[in-house]
DNA sequence: TCTGGGGTCCTAGGACCC
DNA sequence: TCTGGGGTCCTAGGACCC
């Protein structure tokens, strides 16, 4: 017998939490509880932004995430606007997932309110109300826990224990849930893939999961073609990891509150923002190999060019130079209303 | 009055080399 | 007079997610 088998079954749990930008609003100003709070951008909703977080009583009149600040005033005016404040989103997040990893599991944070914890017993229905309760006192804040046999499911799950619940999803539930369900509800099918599966005549999941292989992959190449077919029956077979996140790359980005329509603006605020990715890249400790540029045009045409540099640098001269020099690479001409860049590491080879 | 910001992964075509 | 086929790198862009 292997004393270190682990006792009961292994299942997967997602944790996300509740409306989380609001909540830790709320959590500082009890006073906005119970009122429509809507967090994004510098909290002008008569400023171009975009909504990061609605709580419920927002989501009620229709303000989602996503949504442009301008729409949600229009729909929600008495709504309470806040700006992005992500330094008390990072630590609120690290106070949780610190709580998650002081439980008997291994945790992958998979963003800032959400993660995968991967769980050996044979009650995982009492382990998510135990992990609620361990948030909640860490933090006071409420999350929805999913249970599945994988991480898709789980993931998925979580969509019907919101707010503040706990689903269950299995191979057992897999076609009573989700068949008839529409293929967007699968995790990794957004609006693009959902408009081609229907010009194939795939609708729901159930449809999804009997269409032909080959069918799938002509019309969405090798890999996602049938990885498509293989969500749809709910199967997953990546693991979770407690590696630590590397990133491959950072970037930054600013729309602007006037287009500019001077190509010589558009130089200067490329430079100023490469400077910005100096400084985080500097941070990370490690040079770039790469640099991207982003332009998006008046009305929304977004076009990217990238180069690779002769040799890694954290330089912010030399960034905001190769920066520029990618930048001579668009057409100039309409008015331009975002300006991004990314700055890429090098891969580090396997050991 | 349209449509944020920060990421990741996949696909596909051309260049280049053998 | 004819130029195949495979592999890798670079780049642009598509798509998705939180």
């Amino acid at each position: 017998v292997a004393l270190t088998e682990p006792a009961g079954r292994r299942w997967i749990l997602h944790v996300d939490l509740d409306q989380f930008l609001a909540a830790v609003e709320i959590g500082r100003r009890p006073e906005l509880r119970g009122l429509p709070v809507v967090v994004g951008g510098a909290g002008d909703p008569t400023q171009r932004g975009a909504v990061a977080t609605a709580s419920y009583e927002a989501r009620a009149f229709g303000v989602h995430s996503g949504m442009a600040l301008r729409t949600a005033f229009r729909r929600c005016p008495q709504a309470v606007f806040l700006p992005s404040d992500p330094d008390a989103y990072n630590a609120a997040s690290d106070d949780v997932m610190a709580a998650l990893r002081r439980m008997p599991a291994v945790v992958e944070v998979i963003g800032w309110d959400e993660a995968f914890m991967e769980v050996h017993t044979d009650t995982p229905e009492a382990f998510a109300e135990d992990v609620q309760r361990q948030v909640r006192e860490a933090t006071d804040l409420s999350c929805a826990v999913g249970i599945g046999d994988n991480k898709l499911r789980a993931k998925l799950a979580t969509g019907f224990a919101k707010p503040g619940g706990v689903f269950r999803l299995t191979k057992q539930n897999w076609v009573e849930v989700m068949a008839e369900r529409p293929t967007n509800a699968l995790w990794g099918i957004g609006g693009r893939t959902t408009r081609k599966l229907a010009d194939l005549g795939i609708h729901t999941v159930r449809e999804l999961a009997a269409a032909d292989p080959k069918e799938l992959a002509a019309r969405f190449g090798p890999a996602i073609g049938p990885w498509l077919k293989w969500i749809g029956h709910g199967e997953d077979l990546s693991p979770v990891t407690a590696e630590p996140h590397v990133a491959k790359s950072r970037s930054r980005e600013v729309t602007f509150q006037q287009d500019l329509a001077d190509w010589a603006d558009v130089e200067r605020e490329v430079a100023a923002v490469a400077r910005r990715v100096a400084a985080d890249v500097q941070a990370d400790g490690r040079p770039a190999a790469r640099v991207g540029v982003k332009v998006r045009f008046v009305p929304f045409f977004t076009h990217l060019r990238s180069m690779k540099l002769l040799a890694p640098t954290d330089d912010a001269d030399e960034l905001a130079a190769a920066a520029l020099e990618v930048l001579r690479r668009f057409q100039p001409g309409r008015p331009v209303r975002l300006v991004g860049v990314r700055a890429e590491f090098a891969k580090r080879p396997p050991d």
